[in-house]
Order: structure tokens, then sequence, then C-alpha cells
DNA sequence: GACGTCACGGTTGAA
DNA sequence: ATTTCAACCGTGACG
């Protein structure tokens, strides 16, 4: 469980452990191309310039505001082909070693040296899955090519969460200007049906608590940290902090738009410095919806982003089918 | 003063 | 159901 937000030096709320929210990310994203400087950026969004710097140099590399994902195991090297193979190896051969099986995995191209099971691995795989092949051989052996059922994803299809670890594939180019995740999104759907454009990522960005935790599934798919609170949980000084401020977290703005991002400045009305106010970590965040929606004019002032507004947009299809599951016991156990 | 980097303490989720 | 472990997080400090 995550604290209940801690303050850092600026003042900025953050939940340690946690990703800032996707608001904050694109804000950082936004004022940087807007050509402010990471440490006015910092400054103004109260978030460390470690942050903020890594934040963007993620975004330049990768093209993505997103965090990485969080959690879960190593993509699997025993996939079920893998365990097929070694299987028939093993029924051919009842002797060999696990090494030899290595060695064969490896020549027949059944693996590459990145995905190459250890020995251990291997070992594990013929006493946990494949067993005493000698009963199990006969009975298998009426069976097509019967593989361990799950996962029918390969991993490494799952796996290509956006992260810096895994860079732009190669047939998807970067796309520097704007925002490009939905080129990592593995989905065959397109991207407009998968962001649902203006209307999920207005409310995504501004961190709806309401948001539909349906749109968020594509995300999951993609991305082992199921979206976190963030994108469905109202700020805190960017924090998804629903307890924090119980108030501000279900205001909205009659145009649907929760008041979270409000206290960010526009791109349009980008004082130089925030307030130097000592913030407390709430303040921003306190539900003055109108200065974000009046002035929310960060998709269509002409800022440098504007000509990609849908697609600086589109990234923010975050999708999460834990996004619920992470509010909402935290609102209803902060109520 | 700005900023890249990294140790740290933290969360997460598959195995 | 619980534990382990390796992924990621943002902060804060250093250079």
């Amino acid at each position: 469980m995550p604290a209940f937000g801690e303050v850092n030096q600026l003042g900025g709320v953050f939940v340690n452990g946690r990703p800032l929210p996707n608001a904050i990310r694109l804000r950082i994203v936004e004022l940087a191309q807007l050509g402010i400087r990471p440490c006015d950026i910092s400054r103004q969004l109260r978030v460390s310039h470690g942050c903020v710097s890594k934040i963007l140099a993620r975004y330049n590399e990768t093209g993505s505001i997103l965090p990485g994902a969080i959690g879960g195991s190593k993509p699997r090297v025993t996939t079920p082909t893998v365990v097929k193979h070694i299987r028939t190896y093993k029924q051919r051969d009842p002797g060999i070693f696990a090494w030899e099986i290595r060695d064969r995995l490896l020549a027949d191209g059944v693996c590459d040296k990145f995905n190459l099971p250890s020995v251990s691995s291997i070992s594990r795989i013929l006493r946990n899955k494949i067993g005493n092949l000698s009963q199990q051989s006969h009975y298998e052996s009426g069976k097509p090519s019967h593989a361990p059922p799950q996962p029918a994803l390969p991993y490494n299809h799952l796996y290509s969460y956006p992260s810096s670890k895994v860079p732009t594939p190669p047939g998807m180019a970067a796309l520097p200007g704007h925002m490009a995740m939905h080129r990592i999104w593995p989905s065959s759907h397109s991207v407009t049906d998968i962001l649902g454009i203006r209307s999920i990522t207005e409310q995504q960005i501004s961190d709806s608590p309401s948001f539909p935790s349906a749109k968020l599934e594509e995300w999951s798919a993609i991305n082992r940290t199921n979206f976190p609170s963030a994108a469905c949980s109202p700020l805190v000084n960017g924090v998804d902090k629903p307890h924090l401020e119980p108030e501000a977290k279900y205001a909205q703005t009659p145009n649907g738009l929760p008041s979270t991002v409000n206290s960010y400045v526009t791109p349009a009305s980008i004082p130089p410095y925030p307030p130097p106010t000592p913030v407390s970590p709430y303040m921003g965040f306190s539900g003055t919806s109108s200065a974000y929606v009046s002035a929310h004019t960060w998709q269509g002032s002409g800022s440098a982003l504007s000509p990609h507004s849908c697609d600086i947009a589109a990234p923010f299809a975050f999708k999460s089918t834990a996004a619920a599951r992470d509010f909402h016991p935290v609102s209803a156990a902060a109520l």
C-alpha cells in the first residue's frame, strides 16, 4: 500500500514507488515542447528535476510519456513451444542431458541466445512439466502437439510494453514532436478505436475518477502495470490522493473535465513560475476547475503541440483493468 | 544555476 | 494464500 503521499522538496505530492500521474507527465512533455526549461518545469509542476529529466529523456527516446511496466516477472523463455520441443527431445532420447537440450534448442532455432532457457530452467521443465516421460509418452503420442495449454499469447508479445528498455520497434518510427504511444501498441484495433481520442484522453489526462475502466483495457494488455490509479483518480498536485482531497476528487467541470489538471499551467498562459507558495501539496488540486477549463487551450492554442493534439492525446488511452481496482478501494477506504 | 546520473526506499505483479 | 524476485517508480543528492 502506498503511503498517503509524500511531499517533495518543491512542495509537490508524490507517492513513493508509484509513477507520476499521466497528467503531470503530459504536462512535462508539453511544457518542454513549448520551450520551457526543465528546471522551470520542475518548479512549476513541483516535480523533481531528476524526474523531469527522466521523463523527457524517455519521451525523446521512445516517444512515450508513459511509465514503464512495473512489477511482474521477466518474459518467460519457457514458452509452450519450447516446452514442446524439450518434451520431444526427451522423448527421443530419455537420457538426454539438460545442457544437451539447451544446445539443441539453439541449434534447431527453437530459441536464440536471448531466449534460450537456462540449464536449470530446462531441468525444472523436465521435472515439473514433462515429468515421467516413460509414462507420459504413449499418452502424449496420440495427441497432436499438445503443449501446455497456456498462455496462448507469447510472453514477448505481452511484454512489448512501453519502456525505455524496450526501444521503438524497428518497423515503427518514432514520432518526435508528439506523443506517439500508439506505435507501441500491438493491438489490431485502430488507434482511434483504442484511444477514443479526445473523449477518452481528456478524461484521462484530467484523471477523471470516474474514468471507465473498460477504456483502459488495451493498456493492460501490453503493460504489466495495469495503469496506476493515477489514470483514474483525482490528483493532489498531480498525485492521485483521493483521500487527501475528497471533494476535489469528484469535482468535475460541466464538460466533464475534472478539476485535476487545471492547476497546471496551461501552455497558453504559462507564467514563468508557479506562485512560490509553500504549497500545501493539495492546494493545487483544490478543485478550481475553471482555470484549466477556461484556459483549456493547450490543444488548440497553436502551441507547438497543437498540430498533434490528437496524437498527444492519443497516448492517453490509458488502459487499466486495475485502474478501478487501484482507485476505488482507496477512495472507499478514504471515505 | 541547470541538469545528467544514481542510490535509495518504495510498489507491483508473475512465478 | 503467501513469498520471492526483478521489474519499475520519483526523490534527493552529487558532481
